[in-house]
DNA sequence: CGCGGCTTTGATGTTCATCAAGTAAAGTGG
DNA sequence: CCACTTTACTTGATGAACATCAAAGCCGCG
């Protein structure tokens, strides 16, 4: 079955395949599905079977997971050129975290037995997913730990600077998740989310326009992320 | 340099070179270094550069991080098997960790820049080493969010539960760790760490002796870490 | 229109941090 | 060996931070 192999001009392969032969970039290619999610959309359900291995293309996602009491935590956002199919994958049969698009993304999924076949054979292609996996992984662990050390307003501030500069790379931007989505991720309430944003309107720091947010006064709101 | 080349034998060989062949073996260990720790002293220090992939043949260690603000924050525990050297070492060139023995520590180090060219030529060999730090960062991040859903008393309990049924698998045996190192894992203050330590005294749940603790009544303890 | 999910604000109560003070244990130097 | 210092442990009192409960407005959608 011939695949549209545009693999060759991808500007993701290099993530992933940068001292990849030309022969096995095609096997990739030819083993890969390109699938489009829009808003809101599922990629991935928490305890499925891993049988892809998957990265982002473009868009956004979130990371989840269903406590045993029923409610959500988010684990981490992710965009294209971070890695999104890692967690389980070389660990795991089953994934434990759900994928959501936050925004319309398209992925790339490959299947992961033929992956597995190439990263046996070829070590420079394994260690360039080491890497990335690796990469990412720390990247989620302290994030967390940043978080944690923060309190309340100091972690609203750190969700909102995080995708202003990570994200959007924009003072000004629309904010892709719910305030019931920030306290799943900060660990603390809504109602506390949207007062402390609503704090922040009010001292000046951010301004609202329907979904849009504004970082009005930046140096306070790092200022608040960092001290309280 | 004639090493006294034990590896062939060493039980956890089977954790990162089951597929390695017998001369990448000698390779590997006529490059490595064991080296003996006590209770207390660091064996990895935040910042300082990574020369070699590092694992415990014995012992047990903290991972820990200083946030800007001076205070300690652990980040997890490991014992062998678990993988130690594992969170920096292929994404970073400095560790963003520090590590130290919480008891008699022996680890085995191995040349970074040689294990790195055996990994480049061999698939196999680096699959096992992906598995293997996949699963170590994995534990890492859900035990962490399994926390984070629990409140002082689940959290005290949890960390308990886990030096009697992963650690130690005993209901008796002698705390590793200060009551601030609980407080510094589980992010609460040391205060009340002690006090929630002292309720469960109170409650029959638990009984100290000196450095020892035994727990009387596991199946409230484990309750309480579920439920609070 | 009416319903459900998101947002917002206020009032109240619980949980936890902070401050303070004292005991116990362990190391240090004369 | 004993005074001395330091560090860990413990308990209580107080206040701050945050969760919970309640009520209402908003908005998109069948």
């Amino acid at each position: 079955m011939k695949n549209d192999c545009s693999c060759e001009h991808c500007k993701l392969r290099s993530l992933f395949f940068f001292h990849t032969s030309a022969d096995v970039l095609e096997l990739m290619c030819e083993n890969k599905t390109e699938r489009q999610y829009d808003k809101g959309e599922v990629i991935i359900w928490e305890g499925s079977e891993i049988k892809d291995f998957i990265y982002l293309k473009s868009g956004l996602v979130k990371l989840s997971r269903k406590g045993t009491d029923g409610k959500d935590q988010i684990i981490s956002f992710a965009k294209p050129f971070d890695f999104v199919s890692l967690l389980s994958v070389f660990s795991s049969s089953i994934y434990n975290y759900t994928v959501t698009a936050l925004d319309s993304t398209i992925i790339c999924a490959i299947d992961l037995e033929k992956l597995k076949a190439v990263a046996l054979k070829n070590g420079e292609f394994t260690m360039g997913l080491m890497n990335r996996v690796s990469e990412a992984t720390d990247r989620i662990i302290l994030n967390n730990l940043d978080i944690r050390r923060k309190n309340l307003k100091g972690r609203v501030a750190h969700v909102i600077l995080y995708f202003a500069h990570y994200v959007y790379k924009d003072t000004r931007f629309e904010l892709p998740i719910l305030r019931r989505e920030i306290a799943e991720y900060i660990g603390m309430t809504t109602e506390n989310v949207i007062r402390t944003m609503s704090e922040f309107r009010k001292d000046g720091i951010l301004k609202f326009d329907g979904k849009e947010i504004e970082i009005v006064n930046e140096r306070l709101l790092e200022s608040v992320s960092e001290h309280g």
